[in-house]
DNA sequence: TACCTCAAGTGGTCAGACCACAGTATATAT
DNA sequence: ATATATACTGTGGTCTGACCACTTGAGGTA
């Protein structure tokens, strides 16, 4: 039975940093946004050295709970919640994840996400909806320009779903897949017909019919999808995700 | 325009390391298993300090790339994709996430997963999938026997699915809820009536039919979420995920 | 008032010593 | 000869204390 036993601890005093840290979180001392103590102060406080204390407040900061900024000090990480910016475009790497699996997990995720904000978005988010579809048709004519709103769109049906951990689990997938579409939105096809399949999600969603704005943004995907020749290969292999 | 900006150097060396070793997986010189060199010759070849070596080492092991072992040596992530073990819960905690949420999550992950399990399901997973169905038959009168049988169960169809992706996503949100379910399990309630869902499970998706895997794997969960009582408050809050 | 300089605060890096753990070789006892 | 105890080697873990690099803001200067 393979994971029977859990790895307790990562070495004991970089845990120790983490757990302690951790504690504060979970107890309500230590909020999104708030500065830790200088790293000398800290460390003199746990009782180790500054270099183990550094080792832990890493792991944290590659784990997206803290934010570390060079000549200022260190953050608990605030705004929207992250998976440390690449870990999964590299796990992809190392696992072999291919394209076309990124790209049904998008889909199964974004479905299931576009259905959610049918049935609670609030009115909030059918304006800020409304306002990138506008930005979206205004921008047929700016690739560029046009990924940034669609990007937008989907987020916010995202945040519109009330659920934060499927927001960012997809934040996650769709910026690990980031580099790869940036080309394709650039030599892109009929970003006009893409434009009136968003305005159709979004008249879906703020009508409150899950089930179309489901099978809309199924659709949409399907053919963004297909756009970049990542369908699943019948039987056979397909490149791997690695970037460049 | 919130995340414009990418930080793209979590200072200079660790960063180098970070990418150093990038680079060696995504050409093919490291693969999962492998032992990369001591931290003292690897230090030197890198040019750098071996405690800034450990400070990119560590921001690697935090994202469950690679595995360090004291007195061994270190090496890259082998088994299933995993993101660093508790990731998950600890971005939970920080930002509030709360149990329904994560059902909600599981839930929608886990249908899809037994649909694609029974398009794509090979022989060696039916049979897997029917050992651990005799399995939890089997301990239905010992709750903590069951509950491995019933991880197994779910882990092979996420395996079934084809989707490593998807598959490590619901892991990493199934460990994450771990200690609130075993409580649940061991106080738990109707034991036969659950294993009889995950027979029926298993005949949808040894059967090929998405639709009733996917049918039929929402009830098993929904259940399963009401008697631990997640289900989504109306329009209240509930207390956050914290463990213990 | 506008700009410049510099000092304080904080994270980043370095060097080298020593500790702790795991595995293997070797010595010793039976 | 076998088995147990011991020592050695390799590798990660920690410590100390000094110095470097970035940011910010106070205070000086034009």
């Amino acid at each position: 039975m393979a994971r029977a036993k859990q790895d307790k601890q990562e070495s004991h005093r970089t845990m120790q940093v983490v757990n302690h840290v951790r504690a504060l979180i979970e107890n309500g001392t230590l909020k999104p946004g708030d500065k830790i103590p200088p790293e000398r102060d800290l460390a003199r406080t746990l009782q180790i050295s500054r270099a183990s204390l550094r080792t832990g407040i890493g792991y944290l900061a590659a784990l997206g709970v803290m934010k570390i900024k060079h000549g200022v000090g260190t953050f608990v990480a605030d705004g929207p919640p992250d998976f440390g910016q690449d870990s999964l475009s590299f796990i992809g790497a190392l696992h072999g994840f291919q394209s076309w699996q990124m790209f049904e997990a998008r889909i199964l995720l974004e479905t299931g996400l576009a259905a959610l904000a049918a049935e609670r978005g609030k009115d909030e988010h059918f304006t800020l909806l409304a306002e990138e579809v506008a930005e979206i048709f205004a921008s047929v004519d700016n690739p560029t320009e046009y990924l940034i709103h669609d990007v937008a769109f989907h987020r916010i049906i995202a945040q519109a779903s009330g659920n934060p951990i499927l927001a960012a689990i997809m934040e996650a997938i769709v910026s690990s897949m980031y580099d790869r579409r940036r080309k394709t939105v650039e030599r892109s096809i009929d970003l006009r017909e893409s434009a009136g399949m968003h305005r159709e999600i979004y008249r879906a969603i703020r009508t409150r019919k899950p089930a179309d704005a489901r099978r809309l943004m199924e659709q949409h995907l399907r053919m963004a999808q297909e756009a970049q020749g990542l369908e699943r290969p019948i039987g056979k292999h397909e490149k791997t995700v690695a970037p460049q």
